[in-house]
DNA sequence: GCAATTAGTGAATCATTATTCATTCTTTGT
DNA sequence: ACAAAGAATGAATAATGATTCACTAATTGC
Protein backbone atom coordinates (compact mmCIF):
# COMPACT_ATOMS: atom_id res chain seq x y z
CA UNK A 1 0.00 0.00 0.00
CA UNK A 2 0.89 3.49 -0.44
CA UNK A 3 -0.27 7.16 -0.53
CA UNK A 4 -1.95 8.20 2.49
CA UNK A 5 -3.05 12.01 2.85
CA UNK A 6 -0.21 13.17 5.04
CA UNK A 7 -0.22 16.43 6.94
CA UNK A 8 1.75 18.09 4.67
CA UNK A 9 -0.28 17.31 1.75
CA UNK A 10 -3.28 18.61 3.67
CA UNK A 11 -1.83 21.60 4.24
CA UNK A 12 -0.08 22.73 0.70
CA UNK A 13 -4.02 21.51 -0.65
CA UNK A 14 -5.23 24.22 2.02
CA UNK A 15 -3.00 26.89 0.93
CA UNK A 16 -4.21 26.04 -2.76
CA UNK A 17 -7.74 26.43 -2.24
CA UNK A 18 -6.50 29.78 -0.20
CA UNK A 19 -4.55 31.13 -3.12
CA UNK A 20 -7.80 30.46 -4.94
CA UNK A 21 -10.01 32.24 -2.92
CA UNK A 22 -7.64 35.29 -2.86
CA UNK A 23 -7.15 35.51 -6.56
CA UNK A 24 -10.76 35.57 -7.01
CA UNK A 25 -11.35 37.87 -4.72
CA UNK A 26 -8.44 40.21 -6.53
CA UNK A 27 -10.48 39.85 -9.76
CA UNK A 28 -14.06 40.42 -7.93
CA UNK A 29 -12.03 43.59 -6.31
CA UNK A 30 -10.76 44.61 -9.89
CA UNK A 31 -14.10 44.83 -11.71
CA UNK A 32 -16.72 42.49 -10.04
CA UNK A 33 -18.14 39.21 -10.02
CA UNK A 34 -18.67 39.27 -13.91
CA UNK A 35 -15.08 39.90 -14.65
CA UNK A 36 -13.93 36.79 -12.31
CA UNK A 37 -14.04 33.68 -15.24
CA UNK A 38 -12.55 30.82 -14.08
CA UNK A 39 -9.91 30.64 -16.74
CA UNK A 40 -8.73 34.37 -15.17
CA UNK A 41 -9.06 33.18 -11.64
CA UNK A 42 -7.33 29.92 -12.67
CA UNK A 43 -4.64 31.90 -14.42
CA UNK A 44 -3.50 34.38 -11.29
CA UNK A 45 -3.47 31.15 -8.87
CA UNK A 46 -1.50 29.73 -11.34
CA UNK A 47 -3.13 26.72 -11.64
CA UNK A 48 -5.49 24.57 -13.98
CA UNK A 49 -8.92 25.25 -14.62
CA UNK A 50 -9.57 21.66 -13.22
CA UNK A 51 -7.68 22.27 -10.17
CA UNK A 52 -10.35 24.83 -9.23
CA UNK A 53 -12.97 22.17 -9.46
CA UNK A 54 -10.91 19.84 -7.02
CA UNK A 55 -11.21 22.74 -4.10
CA UNK A 56 -15.12 23.87 -5.36
CA UNK A 57 -17.99 22.21 -6.25
CA UNK A 58 -18.88 24.96 -9.13
CA UNK A 59 -18.18 28.87 -9.95
CA UNK A 60 -21.15 29.57 -7.67
CA UNK A 61 -20.20 28.10 -4.68
CA UNK A 62 -16.16 29.22 -5.26
CA UNK A 63 -18.28 33.45 -5.98
CA UNK A 64 -20.74 32.58 -2.67
CA UNK A 65 -17.81 32.08 -0.06
CA UNK A 66 -16.11 34.87 -1.37
CA UNK A 67 -19.13 36.66 -1.11
CA UNK A 68 -19.48 35.53 1.92
CA UNK A 69 -15.59 35.86 3.79
CA UNK A 70 -16.29 39.41 2.28
CA UNK A 71 -19.51 40.74 4.11
CA UNK A 72 -18.65 39.22 6.77
CA UNK A 73 -15.83 41.10 7.54
CA UNK A 74 -18.22 44.11 7.00
CA UNK A 75 -20.84 42.40 8.92
CA UNK A 76 -18.19 41.95 11.66
CA UNK A 77 -17.11 46.10 11.69
CA UNK A 78 -20.73 46.97 11.94
CA UNK A 79 -21.01 44.54 15.11
CA UNK A 80 -17.74 46.16 16.41
CA UNK A 81 -19.39 49.61 15.92
CA UNK A 82 -22.12 48.70 17.55
CA UNK A 83 -20.54 46.70 20.31
CA UNK A 84 -18.71 50.17 21.97
CA UNK A 85 -20.23 51.59 25.09
CA UNK A 86 -22.73 54.59 24.17
CA UNK A 87 -26.41 55.17 23.84
CA UNK A 88 -28.01 52.84 21.11
CA UNK A 89 -28.47 55.91 18.83
CA UNK A 90 -25.09 56.99 19.12
CA UNK A 91 -23.46 53.37 18.57
CA UNK A 92 -25.89 52.93 15.39
CA UNK A 93 -24.77 56.23 14.20
CA UNK A 94 -21.13 54.74 14.43
CA UNK A 95 -22.07 51.25 12.76
CA UNK A 96 -23.71 53.14 9.89
CA UNK A 97 -20.79 55.77 9.02
CA UNK A 98 -18.24 52.43 9.27
CA UNK A 99 -20.75 51.01 6.62
CA UNK A 100 -20.39 54.17 4.57
CA UNK A 101 -17.10 54.88 4.77
CA UNK A 102 -15.41 51.57 4.47
CA UNK A 103 -17.95 51.04 1.35
CA UNK A 104 -16.99 54.45 -0.18
CA UNK A 105 -13.24 53.41 0.60
CA UNK A 106 -13.33 50.09 -1.66
CA UNK A 107 -16.13 51.04 -4.08
CA UNK A 108 -15.45 48.36 -6.50
CA UNK A 109 -15.80 45.18 -4.00
CA UNK A 110 -18.35 47.42 -2.59
CA UNK A 111 -20.27 47.67 -5.01
CA UNK A 112 -20.13 43.78 -6.22
CA UNK A 113 -21.47 43.87 -2.58
CA UNK A 114 -24.27 45.66 -2.72
CA UNK A 115 -25.84 46.06 -6.54
CA UNK A 116 -23.58 44.21 -8.64
CA UNK A 117 -26.02 41.50 -10.68
CA UNK A 118 -25.08 38.13 -9.45
CA UNK A 119 -25.89 34.27 -9.69
CA UNK A 120 -28.55 32.94 -7.87
CA UNK A 121 -26.65 31.12 -5.17
CA UNK A 122 -24.92 34.78 -4.67
CA UNK A 123 -28.09 36.56 -4.70
CA UNK A 124 -28.84 34.35 -2.14
CA UNK A 125 -25.67 35.27 0.07
CA UNK A 126 -26.52 38.53 -0.47
CA UNK A 127 -30.08 38.51 1.03
CA UNK A 128 -28.75 36.49 4.21
CA UNK A 129 -26.10 39.33 4.45
CA UNK A 130 -28.65 42.32 4.81
CA UNK A 131 -30.46 40.44 6.83
CA UNK A 132 -27.40 39.77 8.95
CA UNK A 133 -27.21 43.85 8.86
CA UNK A 134 -30.47 44.29 9.54
CA UNK A 135 -30.26 41.74 12.76
CA UNK A 136 -28.02 43.87 14.18
CA UNK A 137 -29.46 47.03 14.13
CA UNK A 138 -32.52 45.67 15.37
CA UNK A 139 -31.13 44.57 18.17
CA UNK A 140 -29.08 47.85 18.73
CA UNK A 141 -32.60 49.46 18.19
CA UNK A 142 -34.66 47.03 20.72
CA UNK A 143 -31.35 48.42 23.17
CA UNK A 144 -32.26 51.72 22.11
CA UNK A 145 -35.58 50.91 22.88
CA UNK A 146 -34.95 49.69 26.22
CA UNK A 147 -33.14 53.00 27.01
CA UNK A 148 -35.94 55.31 25.90
CA UNK A 149 -33.33 57.12 23.91
CA UNK A 150 -35.31 55.52 21.09
CA UNK A 151 -39.57 55.29 20.98
CA UNK A 152 -40.75 52.32 20.65
CA UNK A 153 -41.67 50.36 17.04
CA UNK A 154 -41.20 47.75 14.96
CA UNK A 155 -37.57 47.35 15.56
CA UNK A 156 -37.24 44.63 12.70
CA UNK A 157 -38.88 46.97 10.00
CA UNK A 158 -37.10 49.85 11.07
CA UNK A 159 -33.72 47.93 10.77
CA UNK A 160 -34.85 47.25 7.31
CA UNK A 161 -35.70 51.05 5.94
CA UNK A 162 -31.76 51.38 7.63
CA UNK A 163 -29.89 49.34 5.11
CA UNK A 164 -32.02 50.41 2.46
CA UNK A 165 -31.65 54.21 3.02
CA UNK A 166 -28.04 53.32 3.57
CA UNK A 167 -27.21 51.07 0.31
CA UNK A 168 -29.18 52.97 -1.62
CA UNK A 169 -27.95 55.87 -0.80
CA UNK A 170 -24.27 54.26 -2.13
CA UNK A 171 -25.25 52.96 -5.06
CA UNK A 172 -24.95 55.66 -6.93
CA UNK A 173 -21.78 57.30 -5.74
CA UNK A 174 -20.15 53.26 -5.99
CA UNK A 175 -21.84 52.30 -9.18
CA UNK A 176 -19.29 51.61 -11.78
CA UNK A 177 -20.47 54.29 -14.27
CA UNK A 178 -19.91 56.93 -11.50
CA UNK A 179 -16.31 55.62 -10.97
CA UNK A 180 -15.36 56.20 -14.33
CA UNK A 181 -15.47 59.83 -13.92
CA UNK A 182 -12.96 59.37 -11.07
CA UNK A 183 -12.70 62.49 -8.91
CA UNK A 184 -8.89 63.15 -9.72
CA UNK A 185 -9.23 64.58 -5.94
CA UNK A 186 -9.35 61.47 -4.15
CA UNK A 187 -10.00 62.71 -0.48
CA UNK A 188 -13.25 63.18 -2.09
CA UNK A 189 -15.11 64.69 0.36
CA UNK A 190 -18.08 62.15 1.72
CA UNK A 191 -18.48 63.91 4.57
CA UNK A 192 -21.57 65.78 3.91
CA UNK A 193 -23.24 62.81 2.01
CA UNK A 194 -22.20 60.10 4.99
CA UNK A 195 -23.47 62.86 7.26
CA UNK A 196 -27.53 63.61 5.21
CA UNK A 197 -27.57 59.61 5.54
CA UNK A 198 -27.23 59.46 9.17
CA UNK A 199 -29.31 62.07 9.83
CA UNK A 200 -31.83 60.59 7.80
CA UNK A 201 -31.27 57.48 9.50
CA UNK A 202 -31.64 58.48 13.27
CA UNK A 203 -34.11 60.80 12.79
CA UNK A 204 -35.86 58.33 10.98
CA UNK A 205 -35.75 55.84 14.13
CA UNK A 206 -36.13 59.05 16.85
CA UNK A 207 -38.32 61.48 15.45
CA UNK A 208 -36.11 63.59 17.04
CA UNK A 209 -34.79 66.57 14.72
CA UNK A 210 -30.74 66.53 14.54
CA UNK B 1 -41.76 49.83 -59.38
CA UNK B 2 -43.61 48.23 -56.67
CA UNK B 3 -43.92 47.12 -52.47
CA UNK B 4 -44.17 50.50 -51.25
CA UNK B 5 -44.73 50.86 -47.33
CA UNK B 6 -48.52 51.31 -46.63
CA UNK B 7 -50.21 52.77 -44.09
CA UNK B 8 -52.16 49.31 -43.35
CA UNK B 9 -48.47 47.61 -43.45
CA UNK B 10 -47.43 49.93 -40.82
CA UNK B 11 -50.26 49.31 -38.82
CA UNK B 12 -49.78 45.96 -38.98
CA UNK B 13 -46.05 45.66 -37.66
CA UNK B 14 -46.89 48.06 -35.25
CA UNK B 15 -49.61 45.67 -33.89
CA UNK B 16 -47.05 42.77 -34.31
CA UNK B 17 -44.60 44.96 -32.31
CA UNK B 18 -46.93 45.44 -29.85
CA UNK B 19 -48.11 42.06 -29.24
CA UNK B 20 -44.36 40.81 -28.67
CA UNK B 21 -44.48 43.58 -26.03
CA UNK B 22 -47.15 42.38 -24.60
CA UNK B 23 -46.24 38.81 -24.41
CA UNK B 24 -43.14 39.72 -23.03
CA UNK B 25 -44.26 41.31 -20.60
CA UNK B 26 -46.99 39.17 -19.56
CA UNK B 27 -43.72 36.52 -19.41
CA UNK B 28 -42.25 38.64 -17.04
CA UNK B 29 -45.26 39.28 -15.29
CA UNK B 30 -45.17 35.22 -14.62
CA UNK B 31 -41.26 34.89 -13.77
CA UNK B 32 -39.47 37.73 -14.50
CA UNK B 33 -36.89 38.71 -16.94
CA UNK B 34 -35.21 35.40 -16.52
CA UNK B 35 -38.13 33.55 -17.70
CA UNK B 36 -38.75 35.81 -20.38
CA UNK B 37 -36.80 34.07 -23.44
CA UNK B 38 -37.09 34.39 -26.94
CA UNK B 39 -38.40 31.75 -27.85
CA UNK B 40 -41.11 31.74 -25.31
CA UNK B 41 -42.02 35.20 -26.16
CA UNK B 42 -42.17 34.59 -29.77
CA UNK B 43 -44.34 30.93 -29.62
CA UNK B 44 -46.68 33.39 -27.15
CA UNK B 45 -46.90 36.43 -29.63
CA UNK B 46 -47.13 33.84 -32.24
CA UNK B 47 -44.51 34.34 -34.59
CA UNK B 48 -41.18 33.16 -35.40
CA UNK B 49 -38.02 33.92 -33.31
CA UNK B 50 -36.20 35.95 -36.35
CA UNK B 51 -39.37 38.04 -36.44
CA UNK B 52 -38.66 39.41 -33.18
CA UNK B 53 -35.45 40.52 -34.37
CA UNK B 54 -36.95 42.54 -37.25
CA UNK B 55 -38.86 44.42 -34.54
CA UNK B 56 -35.94 44.70 -32.02
CA UNK B 57 -32.86 45.10 -32.12
CA UNK B 58 -31.48 42.72 -29.34
CA UNK B 59 -33.55 40.63 -26.65
CA UNK B 60 -31.55 43.75 -24.10
CA UNK B 61 -33.24 46.39 -26.34
CA UNK B 62 -36.96 44.57 -25.86
CA UNK B 63 -36.34 44.00 -22.08
CA UNK B 64 -34.87 47.73 -21.44
CA UNK B 65 -38.24 49.04 -23.66
CA UNK B 66 -40.68 46.63 -21.44
CA UNK B 67 -38.64 47.69 -18.33
CA UNK B 68 -39.06 51.24 -18.92
CA UNK B 69 -42.87 51.16 -19.72
CA UNK B 70 -43.31 49.02 -16.90
CA UNK B 71 -41.71 50.87 -14.50
CA UNK B 72 -43.15 54.52 -15.85
CA UNK B 73 -46.49 53.11 -15.63
CA UNK B 74 -45.27 53.41 -11.30
CA UNK B 75 -43.50 56.77 -11.84
CA UNK B 76 -46.37 57.97 -13.07
CA UNK B 77 -48.58 56.74 -10.21
CA UNK B 78 -46.36 58.16 -7.95
CA UNK B 79 -46.17 61.36 -9.45
CA UNK B 80 -50.10 61.53 -9.64
CA UNK B 81 -49.87 61.17 -5.76
CA UNK B 82 -47.62 64.05 -5.37
CA UNK B 83 -49.52 66.08 -7.70
CA UNK B 84 -52.94 65.97 -5.55
CA UNK B 85 -53.29 68.83 -3.32
CA UNK B 86 -52.22 69.11 0.18
CA UNK B 87 -49.14 69.86 2.12
CA UNK B 88 -45.61 68.39 1.23
CA UNK B 89 -45.71 65.61 4.03
CA UNK B 90 -49.32 64.35 3.27
CA UNK B 91 -48.32 64.30 -0.78
CA UNK B 92 -45.18 62.16 -0.08
CA UNK B 93 -47.66 59.61 2.55
CA UNK B 94 -49.77 59.20 -0.18
CA UNK B 95 -47.06 58.60 -2.87
CA UNK B 96 -45.26 56.50 -0.61
CA UNK B 97 -48.24 54.34 0.52
CA UNK B 98 -48.93 53.80 -3.48
CA UNK B 99 -45.81 52.58 -4.14
CA UNK B 100 -45.64 50.11 -1.35
CA UNK B 101 -49.37 49.02 -2.16
CA UNK B 102 -49.19 48.51 -6.15
CA UNK B 103 -45.77 46.60 -5.58
CA UNK B 104 -47.61 43.81 -3.23
CA UNK B 105 -50.50 43.99 -5.16
CA UNK B 106 -48.10 42.65 -8.31
CA UNK B 107 -45.32 41.51 -6.43
CA UNK B 108 -43.50 39.17 -9.11
CA UNK B 109 -43.43 42.33 -11.66
CA UNK B 110 -42.76 44.49 -8.60
CA UNK B 111 -39.71 42.34 -7.59
CA UNK B 112 -38.63 42.34 -11.38
CA UNK B 113 -38.09 46.11 -11.73
CA UNK B 114 -37.11 46.55 -7.78
CA UNK B 115 -34.39 43.57 -7.62
CA UNK B 116 -33.85 40.23 -10.23
CA UNK B 117 -30.48 40.12 -11.55
CA UNK B 118 -30.79 41.81 -15.07
CA UNK B 119 -28.79 42.56 -17.61
CA UNK B 120 -26.43 45.35 -18.06
CA UNK B 121 -29.13 47.32 -20.46
CA UNK B 122 -31.55 46.99 -18.42
CA UNK B 123 -29.87 48.13 -14.89
CA UNK B 124 -28.88 51.07 -16.53
CA UNK B 125 -32.68 51.45 -17.12
CA UNK B 126 -33.48 50.22 -13.26
CA UNK B 127 -31.26 53.04 -12.24
CA UNK B 128 -32.69 55.56 -14.35
CA UNK B 129 -36.08 54.86 -13.27
CA UNK B 130 -34.82 55.15 -9.38
CA UNK B 131 -33.30 58.62 -9.84
CA UNK B 132 -36.68 59.19 -11.47
CA UNK B 133 -38.31 58.52 -8.25
CA UNK B 134 -35.80 60.27 -6.06
CA UNK B 135 -36.15 63.13 -8.20
CA UNK B 136 -40.12 63.09 -8.04
CA UNK B 137 -39.79 63.00 -4.07
CA UNK B 138 -37.10 65.89 -4.06
CA UNK B 139 -39.24 68.20 -5.87
CA UNK B 140 -41.44 67.22 -3.11
CA UNK B 141 -38.96 67.68 -0.30
CA UNK B 142 -38.46 70.90 -1.85
CA UNK B 143 -41.71 72.09 -1.66
CA UNK B 144 -41.84 71.06 1.38
CA UNK B 145 -39.03 72.85 2.88
CA UNK B 146 -40.91 75.37 1.28
CA UNK B 147 -43.37 75.36 2.99
CA UNK B 148 -41.77 74.62 6.18
CA UNK B 149 -43.07 71.59 6.86
CA UNK B 150 -39.81 69.86 6.63
CA UNK B 151 -36.94 71.39 7.84
CA UNK B 152 -34.05 72.50 5.26
CA UNK B 153 -31.89 69.58 4.48
CA UNK B 154 -30.00 68.04 0.84
CA UNK B 155 -33.59 67.13 -0.71
CA UNK B 156 -31.23 65.05 -3.73
CA UNK B 157 -29.79 62.81 -0.40
CA UNK B 158 -33.21 62.49 1.53
CA UNK B 159 -34.90 61.21 -1.51
CA UNK B 160 -32.09 58.66 -2.19
CA UNK B 161 -32.81 57.29 1.10
CA UNK B 162 -36.88 57.54 0.76
CA UNK B 163 -35.99 55.30 -2.36
CA UNK B 164 -33.50 52.73 -0.58
CA UNK B 165 -35.92 52.45 2.82
CA UNK B 166 -38.87 51.85 0.80
CA UNK B 167 -37.37 49.70 -1.81
CA UNK B 168 -35.32 47.14 1.04
CA UNK B 169 -38.52 46.92 2.93
CA UNK B 170 -40.25 45.71 -0.57
CA UNK B 171 -37.62 43.42 -1.26
CA UNK B 172 -38.48 40.79 1.51
CA UNK B 173 -41.71 40.49 0.99
CA UNK B 174 -41.62 40.56 -2.91
CA UNK B 175 -39.09 37.78 -3.59
CA UNK B 176 -39.65 35.01 -4.76
CA UNK B 177 -38.40 32.92 -1.52
CA UNK B 178 -40.73 34.71 -0.05
CA UNK B 179 -43.80 34.09 -2.21
CA UNK B 180 -43.73 30.56 -2.23
CA UNK B 181 -44.83 30.35 0.90
CA UNK B 182 -48.15 31.99 -0.37
CA UNK B 183 -50.22 33.81 2.33
CA UNK B 184 -53.24 31.80 1.82
CA UNK B 185 -54.76 34.55 3.19
CA UNK B 186 -54.70 36.61 0.15
CA UNK B 187 -56.28 39.98 1.29
CA UNK B 188 -52.49 39.33 3.78
CA UNK B 189 -52.55 42.75 5.59
CA UNK B 190 -49.52 44.55 5.01
CA UNK B 191 -51.07 47.49 6.11
CA UNK B 192 -48.39 47.67 9.65
CA UNK B 193 -45.33 46.73 7.10
CA UNK B 194 -46.57 50.07 4.88
CA UNK B 195 -47.30 52.17 7.90
CA UNK B 196 -43.89 51.74 9.49
CA UNK B 197 -42.30 52.27 6.22
CA UNK B 198 -44.03 55.45 5.89
CA UNK B 199 -43.77 56.73 9.42
CA UNK B 200 -39.80 55.80 9.19
CA UNK B 201 -39.75 57.74 6.38
CA UNK B 202 -41.50 61.09 7.00
CA UNK B 203 -39.92 60.77 10.17
CA UNK B 204 -36.39 60.63 8.90
CA UNK B 205 -37.40 63.88 6.52
CA UNK B 206 -39.00 66.28 9.31
CA UNK B 207 -37.58 64.63 12.83
CA UNK B 208 -41.38 65.05 13.59
CA UNK B 209 -42.56 62.45 15.53
CA UNK B 210 -45.71 60.88 14.60
C1' DG C 1 -50.25 38.25 -63.50
C1' DC C 2 -45.81 40.21 -62.82
C1' DA C 3 -41.82 42.30 -60.98
C1' DA C 4 -40.15 44.65 -57.13
C1' DT C 5 -39.72 44.94 -52.45
C1' DT C 6 -40.29 43.96 -47.89
C1' DA C 7 -41.93 40.76 -44.04
C1' DG C 8 -41.67 36.45 -41.88
C1' DT C 9 -39.56 32.02 -40.95
C1' DG C 10 -36.98 28.78 -37.96
C1' DA C 11 -33.22 25.58 -38.40
C1' DA C 12 -28.54 26.34 -38.11
C1' DT C 13 -24.90 28.98 -36.25
C1' DC C 14 -22.33 31.45 -32.98
C1' DA C 15 -20.58 32.92 -28.66
C1' DT C 16 -19.53 32.40 -24.23
C1' DT C 17 -17.99 29.96 -20.40
C1' DA C 18 -18.49 26.50 -17.08
C1' DT C 19 -17.37 21.85 -16.51
C1' DT C 20 -15.47 17.26 -17.47
C1' DC C 21 -12.20 13.53 -17.81
C1' DA C 22 -8.47 10.82 -19.97
C1' DT C 23 -3.96 11.50 -19.09
C1' DT C 24 0.23 12.88 -16.71
C1' DC C 25 2.62 14.08 -12.59
C1' DT C 26 3.42 13.65 -7.35
C1' DT C 27 3.42 11.76 -3.15
C1' DT C 28 3.71 8.01 -0.08
C1' DG C 29 5.06 3.67 2.42
C1' DT C 30 7.64 -0.28 1.84
C1' DA D 1 12.77 1.60 -7.00
C1' DC D 2 8.08 0.45 -7.06
C1' DA D 3 3.20 0.23 -6.84
C1' DA D 4 -0.75 2.41 -5.16
C1' DA D 5 -3.38 6.40 -4.63
C1' DG D 6 -4.43 10.92 -5.26
C1' DA D 7 -3.64 15.58 -7.30
C1' DA D 8 -3.17 18.38 -11.26
C1' DT D 9 -3.74 19.30 -15.97
C1' DG D 10 -6.02 21.68 -19.88
C1' DA D 11 -7.91 20.52 -24.31
C1' DA D 12 -12.23 18.95 -25.46
C1' DT D 13 -17.02 19.02 -24.43
C1' DA D 14 -21.43 20.65 -22.96
C1' DA D 15 -24.96 23.68 -22.23
C1' DT D 16 -27.44 27.55 -22.86
C1' DG D 17 -29.75 30.72 -25.61
C1' DA D 18 -29.28 34.71 -28.45
C1' DT D 19 -28.79 35.82 -33.10
C1' DT D 20 -28.36 35.13 -38.08
C1' DC D 21 -29.60 34.38 -42.80
C1' DA D 22 -30.92 31.82 -46.89
C1' DC D 23 -35.22 31.07 -48.12
C1' DT D 24 -40.34 31.49 -48.58
C1' DA D 25 -44.51 34.23 -48.39
C1' DA D 26 -47.02 38.64 -48.77
C1' DT D 27 -47.91 42.99 -50.37
C1' DT D 28 -47.88 46.60 -53.67
C1' DG D 29 -48.37 49.29 -58.07
C1' DC D 30 -48.80 48.58 -62.67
Amino acid sequence: MAYRETEKMRQRKAAARQRIAECTYQCVAEGGFRNARITRVAQLAGVATGTIYRHYESKEDLFAEIFRKATQREVDKVAEALATPGIATARLEKALRQFAERALKAPVMAWSLIAEPVDPKVEEERLAYRKAYASLFEQAIREGIEEECIPDQDARQSSTCLVGAIAESLVGPLSPAQAEQATADDTDNNDPLVNTIIRFCIQGLTGARR
